[in-house]
DNA sequence: TTTT
DNA sequence: TTTT
């Protein structure tokens, strides 16, 4: 990436459990709906909310990890950047949609139905768009420890490199 | 605010000067209309670009600020929440606009048509949404000094408080 | 403030109960131990674990509202600041503390002997390092509602306006 | 990475040209000292300084690229994670370093003798901690396009896939 | 030690 | 010293 910088941190709450489809090539792409509530003083004093409804794309294994354990109601932290994009309709119209894609995730304690979900662990997930395994039903299995991954961990490579004082 | 987090970062070039306007209560309205760039290659290994342009608005003294120092082409970095709004149009037709809010700006060295402004000066400006003098045309006088402002900066209090260890 | 951007953002737990201290102006001086755990594999693909604890001090009435609230092994978001200080001891030492400024805060759900607090409620604040009160025993009392402060929110203003498309 | 948050965003000015080390794998260790300056009214109205000097680590590519490209004086965008360490001296006396570790560098326009440097390019570096090639003199030709790098962005893998509606 |  |  290059000239410029993006970037968009939410914490909020799920409206409704995670919508996972596969592109055809076998990708997990979910979206939530994620909910971040602010508050002010109008004039007279009176305390004013105000709820944004952001709808977050999760791609890949991360998009996968998300089905998995995010519920309607759970606390969710997601780091990304607001994509948007204009579509036209059968009947001509124009219709823009505003994205935060996700590079990164993290799962906050308690909130909702799911709350305290995967046995009340917690877990940050960062994962990528590679190319997931056709069969979507491959899915990470539930492990025991809070599962880790992120965007852009190609597994391989010479990361784990202990030159890097870690 | 609360229950959420709501944060946006931001750092691109503006694609035109900014647009001004002033509410009947005489505070500025100014938006700018900001590019941020990424890159990545595709599935061929040629670089594909993307460019996002965010519409940020800044209200009160942080959009006169804005307005005054900022040009065409000028870098610079915002920080602040987005806000989905829906309008629906005398033809019945909903509209959808996505706002990055400001609450913070900094002006970044260089770029464009504006570039070095302010006598190539820098500065970081919050600006608050307080109410502007009715008269827009009383905005800051070019300071020598870079100035600096935020909003939720109100002025007086006592946050000037030596007792904390700045 | 100007000339840069010093911000920091963390979601960790705490490692103890709040530290709250006053100064002779009255000002709560509240220092927090958080953690925040990473994960990666080494060169022989074995997980390992590395945690930074973070000093966080938080001032005015968000120090009271973290004393008031937060227990040891609760999970909190926390924005603020870098601080570095540097002090020479009774023995001509020098001593270099890191500190992180917190200007927003963000009870997260669940976690340690403090989970779900507040009867269950989570909430943000922003606090500002205005001038407490004399007597610190005048810290907010629990209210139901989930309590909103932060950093900077000097009260009054005209920020309230309703001129301002919340 | 797992179990909370730990994220550093600077913007500021570098006080020296950075330094660069490799290890004995042959992956480049560099060392930036960046300022950010704050201000604020004191109670007496007078305007304060501070400036915090932050000593920030890049791990291999993005190591090499912030050797090659920065300069005394070049503003520089930050995005990384807080790392503190502790030594222990042949002397018995135990020293702690505070170091911002970067996964993320964005040159910005303007300031010092780097500045507009690299053609007056401008370019955003995501470098990874992967092994450099064992001679450090290797580091990457400079390009008239703004380079891209950045850290986990291990060159091949999947992530070119077309299906990501980028 | 930067920058303004 | 937390958390999973």
């Amino acid at each position: 990436m290059a000239r410029g910088v993006n970037k968009v941190i939410l914490v909020g709450n799920l409206g409704n459990d995670p919508e996972v489809k596969y592109t055809q090539g076998g990708m997990a792409v979910t979206t939530l709906s994620l909910a971040t509530t602010s508050v002010r003083k109008d004039r007279d004093g009176n305390q004013q909310e105000r709820t944004e409804w952001h709808r977050v794309k999760l791609f890949g294994k991360l998009g996968e990890i998300a089905g998995e354990y995010l519920k309607k109601g759970r606390q969710v932290y997601i780091e990304g950047s607001i994509r948007y994009d204009k579509f036209t309709g059968a009947d001509g119209v124009e219709k823009y949609f505003t994205d935060i894609v996700a590079d990164e995730m993290q799962m906050l304690g308690g909130g909702g139905e799911g709350g305290g979900g995967m046995g009340g662990g917690r877990g940050e997930f960062r994962g990528g768009g590679e190319r997931a395994p056709r069969a979507p039903q491959s899915a990470p299995a539930p492990r025991r420890e809070a599962p880790a991954a992120r965007n852009n961990d190609f597994g391989g490579g010479d990361f784990a490199d202990d030159d890097i004082p870690f």
